[in-house]
DNA sequence: GATTATAGATAGTAGTGCTATTCACTACTC
DNA sequence: GAGTAGTGAATAGCACTACTATCTATAATC
């Protein structure tokens, strides 16, 4: 396959194309002279997922190159990919976490007995999104810790985690088995390079694009609880 | 108030929040001479929903300030609001979207039987996030009608849209009645300036920023389970 | 042999979210 | 009442991001 059969059935511009190239967010062709070079449906793959993580996902592309680097190198366990993709999807870092409410968090993955690691970059983000919210709807005096204030956010995070945790544990699940059923060696160590493309396809599409559908379809519920409270 | 002290208050650099002044993504101050204004616990208010808005939202400016916009003009019914603010958190838009998935959206709405606008911004991003799945893991053939994978991509959402359901419902509930548990006169029209102010904020509160959490919650639950599964 | 396509390289561009500078003035401190 | 710091208004500039356009030498295709 050449350049312009890469370019109609990825939808993708030649220069957005030869732009990936070079910043290796794509692997070159291999070339059959100086200026001919040959695409295989591994690159056709590829820039499907690189354009998931760019457009439905909203990395920036040095987010996905860093993603794509981990993925791409073998040595590095599936593990590390996880935490690479969800790195890039923490956006709330940014926002000033108040002390007091990563102190609730980590009580509250206690709670659940959650086991997480503390450099884990959703701890933050929820933090950042409490954090927020109790700014413009306070709960609390800011950085301190008190205990009717523990229970309250408890109550109200349970009210989420429990589905929550049902998703995680079957979407983890389904990880380490394949399609048809068959236990792969643990996450950490796919048998084949074809599998490891493969857990990584899945794993793309059950953070990134399912994060994205259940937002979704949370703001399509909303909106028919709401015309039907509207209309009432 | 004046400007140091809303600064300070705040933790926004002064370039910056005279940069949102000079926008109008804040009200100007009631100026008190040529070069003094005074800024009032309103103002503090509104830097914090804009902040939340830009670094937990992950809104553009332009984004913030056409809600913001519909937000202040007390003409704009509530609905419309809500649909600015779901409007900006809906990300895939600029991902090509399959027609046959749009379809499947649209038949998946009505066997939940929620009522959705057309021109919901939430139904093209399932689409879209839908779509860029079946291009990394293809179940369809593009841009074709099939029962079978109606069923199968119906099954998978019903998954998910269960709870989601169950949040949707008890959050706009809880938005129709205020705090002390009265109810206010239909969601569209809110009593007072100040019920419209603190409707707003639940409103971001228990779109934006609950997204976010969600999102945020998932991944944490994803890395707790998958490491368990990995030290199998 | 004319036209079209391609690789590789370099330069340019439009948009975004601030940031810095300047100027004219005012408020506060000593 | 002199000096210092803070303020509003206006303008210009800056760093970054994600491309896009142009050029040249060569190769494929008709």
């Amino acid at each position: 396959m050449r350049m312009a059969e890469l370019c109609s059935t990825s939808g993708v511009a030649p220069a957005t194309i030869k732009w990936y190239l070079r910043i290796g967010l794509l692997p070159k062709g291999t070339s059959t002279s100086r200026n001919q070079a040959d695409y295989g449906p591994a690159h056709v793959r590829r820039l499907r997922l690189v354009r998931a993580l760019l457009e439905v996902g909203g990395f920036s592309i040095a987010q996905a190159q860093s993603v794509l680097a981990s993925l791409d190198d073998p040595t590095v366990p599936i593990e590390a990919v996880v935490k690479s993709v969800h790195g890039a999807l923490a956006r709330s870092v940014s926002h000033p976490i108040d002390p007091a409410m990563l102190e609730y968090v980590d009580h509250y993955l206690a709670h659940r007995e959650w086991t997480v690691d503390r450099d884990s970059p959703a701890r933050d983000d929820l933090a950042a999104a409490l954090s927020a919210m109790n700014e413009i709807f306070p709960i609390s005096p800011v950085a301190t810790y008190s205990e009717s204030v523990e229970h309250e956010i408890f109550d109200a995070l349970d009210h989420y985690a429990g589905p929550i945790e049902t998703w995680a544990y079957e979407e983890i699940a389904s990880l380490t088995s394949d399609d048809s059923g068959r236990m792969v060696d643990g996450p950490g160590t796919p048998a084949t390079e074809r599998d490891r493309d493969e857990l990584i396809a899945n794993i793309v599409l059950g953070t990134v694009l399912m994060e994205r559908s259940i937002g979704a379809l949370r703001r399509l519920a909303q909106e028919h609880f709401f015309m039907a409270a509207s209309s009432r």
